[in-house]
DNA sequence: TGAATGTGAGAAAAGGTTTTCACAAATGTA
DNA sequence: TACATTTGTGAAAACCTTTTCTCACATTCA
C-alpha cells in the first residue's frame, strides 16, 4: 500500500494552507464555504484520514475511553459494554476494553497504560486493589469511574449497587413463603459484592427473629462448581427447606447437588439466585432470581462517565433490580 | 497533576543529548555504562515514560494488537481472548477487544479504527462482510487474521474449525446409539458455522442410510428461545428420539420444552449439544456435547497472529475438539 | 608514523497535526 | 473619507520522539 496522505499533501492540492485544512477538519466556523469545498473535495480525492497520533502528541488527550474488567467470560457484563459503548459512541468517543482477570498487577498495569495513552476516561472493575490504591491511582489527569464498587473517599466517582438489599428482598420473600431455615451460599466474601448480599441475608434472618436459624456456606469463587459443592456438603450436615445462592452459576450447580440427594425442586428445597442469567428462565424448575437490565445500567454508566469527564453533576440515579418470580420456590405454610 | 516530562527533559537533567536518552530506552547497544546509568536515574528522578504517540506518529507502527468480536457475551471467546492475550502479551504487544454486534457497518469501522491506529496486527470475527469483502479490506499494511471462518482467497490468514467433521461425529454417536430419527436444531445456516454443522449432520445421515428421516429446524439466531420454541414445534408435528443441537443454548432451550411435553431426557429423546459451555455439565440431565479447548485455541490464534506479523509459517495445527459423553442420551438398542 | 577501523555521542531533520499570532480584506460606523 | 470592527487566511511554533548524519576520539594494524 501507498503512504498515508499527510494534511499537508492535502493543503497542497487544494492550494490553500495547512491550517486551513486542519480547521476544515475540526469544524471551526471561521474558514468560508468556497475553501471548506475545496479542502473537501482535495481530501477525498487523496483519501486523507486525519492521524489520530499527530493529534493525539499535539493535544495531549484523546476521544478514547477505555474499560477494564476483571474478565470476559463474566455473562452480564457484555450488555454492560454495548450500553456503554452506546452512550459514549453517540458522544464522539471510541470504547476499548481490555481485562484484569483478577490480577491486581494487572489492574495498575492496565489502568496505566490508558493513562499513559491519554484517555479521555477509564471506567474500571477492580478487585485487587484496595480502597486507598484505588484513590491513589486516581489522583491523575485521565478521569475514572469505577464500577460495581463503593470506594471510599470517592464515591462521586463509583456506580455501585445495593446489593444488601436486594439480597434481603430475595431471602424475605423465602420466608415470607414460610421458609425458617435458609442455607446461604455466598461467593467469596473479601470482595465487597458477596460481602454485602450475606449482610443482606443476615439482616433478613434478624429481622425476622430467625437468626439462630443462620446457615451459611462460603465459596471460594462463584461457580457452577462451587454452588454443587456447598449444597452437597449442607445437605449432609444440616436442614434447611431453601437455598438463597448469591448468583445464578451457584444456584444451578446447588440444584444439581439437591437433585443428587434424591430431592427435588422446590417441593423439598426452595432455591433462588441472583442475576438472571438467560438460562435462569429454561432451567428446570425455572429459577426464582434477581434481575437486572444490564443495558440499562450500562447506558447509565455511560452518562456517568461522560458526566465525570465533563465535570457535570448527574442527577439521575441507578437502575434498581427487581425479583423475577419463578417455579423454583414453594410456599410451604398450609 | 503536572505536566509529564519529556525525554528532552530527562536529557537536560542527566546533561546528555536527547538522542542518547532515546537510544536508553531502546536499548540500542551504542551507549556506554556510565551515561546509561545516568540517564536512568534522571528519569527515574524525573518519573520520566515514554510518549506513547510521539513514538508511534515516528515510528509509524505500535504494539499494539487488536481484536474484533461480534459480541462479548459470547462465553468461549473469554477463554479465547485470554489465550492470545497471554501469547501476545509475552512477545511485547498490547491487545485491545471491541465488538460489532454482529453489524456489518460496524465491522468496517471498527477495522478502519485499527487501521487507521497503525495497529501491528488485527484479528476479526467477522459475520458481516462478505469473503470478497474481507479480502478487501485486507490489502493493507496491517497484516490481519481472520479467526472461526474460512475466507475464500485468504486462507493462510484464517483459523477456522472443521464443524462438518465433529457434528456429523455427534450426530454418528446417536446413530451408533440405535436412534434413526434425529432432529437437528440449527443455528442460522447463513453463517458459514451454522452451515457446515448443518452439513456435518446430513453427511451423517447420508452415509448411514438414513436422509429420509431428515428433520431439520432452522432457527434465526442460537439462543435459548430459539431451541425451545423449534423443539416444541417440532414436537407437534415430527417424530424422533434424539435431539442433535448446534450449541449448548439450543440444547437447554429444546431439554425445557421436551420436558413440557411431558417427555424425559434421556429415556423418551437423547439431546446433544455443542460447545460445552460450564452449565453442560450441570444440566439435569448432564449434557453430552462437543467440548474444545478455548484457551489453547486462543494461544494457538495468539501464535498465528504473530507468525503473520513476523512473516514465518506456522506449522503448527490447530487443536481438535473432542466428544464429552454424559447423561443427556440413551442407546435404545435393545 | 600514518592509515584504517571502531566507538560513543551530539546536531538536526523528520513525522503530522493544532494553535497562536499577525495580517489583509471586507464590512460597518461616523 | 477616515477609522474601527469583523472575518478569513497564512506563517510558524509547538507537541515529543526516533534516526540519520557527523564528528571526535581511541584503538588497531601495517
Amino acid at each position: 500500500m501507498d503512504k498515508k496522505p499527510s494534511l499537508l499533501e492535502v493543503a497542497k492540492e487544494a492550494r490553500v494552507s495547512p491550517a486551513t485544512v486542519s480547521r476544515v477538519f475540526n469544524d471551526n466556523p471561521k474558514v468560508n464555504e468556497e475553501m471548506r469545498a475545496r479542502v473537501i473535495e482535495a481530501a477525498e480525492r487523496l483519501g486523507y484520514k486525519t492521524n489520530i497520533y499527530a493529534k493525539a502528541l499535539i493535544e495531549g488527550r484523546t476521544n478514547f475511553i477505555g474499560m477494564l474488567l476483571t474478565r470476559f467470560e463474566i455473562r452480564h457484563y457484555s450488555s454492560i459494554i454495548y450500553g456503554i459503548e452506546t452512550v459514549v459512541n453517540k458522544a464522539g468517543y471510541r470504547f476499548f476494553v481490555t481485562s484484569s482477570r483478577y490480577s491486581k498487577e494487572k489492574e495498575e498495569e492496565k489502568i496505566n497504560l490508558f493513562y499513559d495513552l491519554n484517555f479521555a476516561g477509564v471506567i474500571i472493575i477492580s478487585v485487587g486493589m484496595s480502597d486507598s490504591e484505588i484513590v491513589g491511582m486516581a489522583d491523575n489527569n485521565v478521569p475514572m469511574l469505577v464500577f460495581d464498587r463503593k470506594v471510599e473517599g470517592y464515591e462521586k466517582n463509583c456506580v455501585y449497587f445495593d446489593y444488601h438489599k436486594f439480597q434481603k428482598d430475595i431471602v424475605e420473600l423465602l420466608i415470607r413463603n414460610g421458609h425458617r431455615k435458609i442455607l446461604h451460599i455466598t461467593g467469596p466474601t473479601d470482595l465487597q459484592v458477596y460481602d454485602e448480599k450475606l449482610s443482606g441475608y443476615l439482616s433478613a434472618l434478624d429481622e425476622n427473629g430467625l437468626r439462630e436459624n443462620e446457615n451459611v456456606f462460603i465459596c471460594d469463587n462463584a461457580s457452577n462448581e462451587m454452588g454443587y459443592e456447598g449444597a452437597k456438603e449442607k445437605l449432609a450436615n444440616s436442614e434447611f427447606t431453601a437455598i438463597a445462592c448469591q448468583n445464578d452459576q451457584l444456584a444451578f450447580g446447588a440444584m444439581c447437588a439437591v437433585r443428587e440427594a434424591g430431592l427435588s425442586i422446590p417441593e423439598d428445597i426452595s432455591v433462588t439466585g441472583f442475576g438472571d442469567v438467560p438460562e435462569a428462565k429454561y432451567a428446570t424448575p425455572s429459577l426464582t432470581t434477581v434481575n437486572f437490565d444490564h443495558y440499562s445500567i450500562g447506558k447509565y454508566v455511560g452518562r456517568k462517565m461522560l458526566s465525570i469527564i465533563s465535570k457535570k453533576e448527574l442527577t439521575e440515579k441507578v437502575p434498581e433490580f427487581t425479583i423475577v418470580e419463578r417455579n423454583s420456590i414453594k410456599d410451604i405454610r398450609r
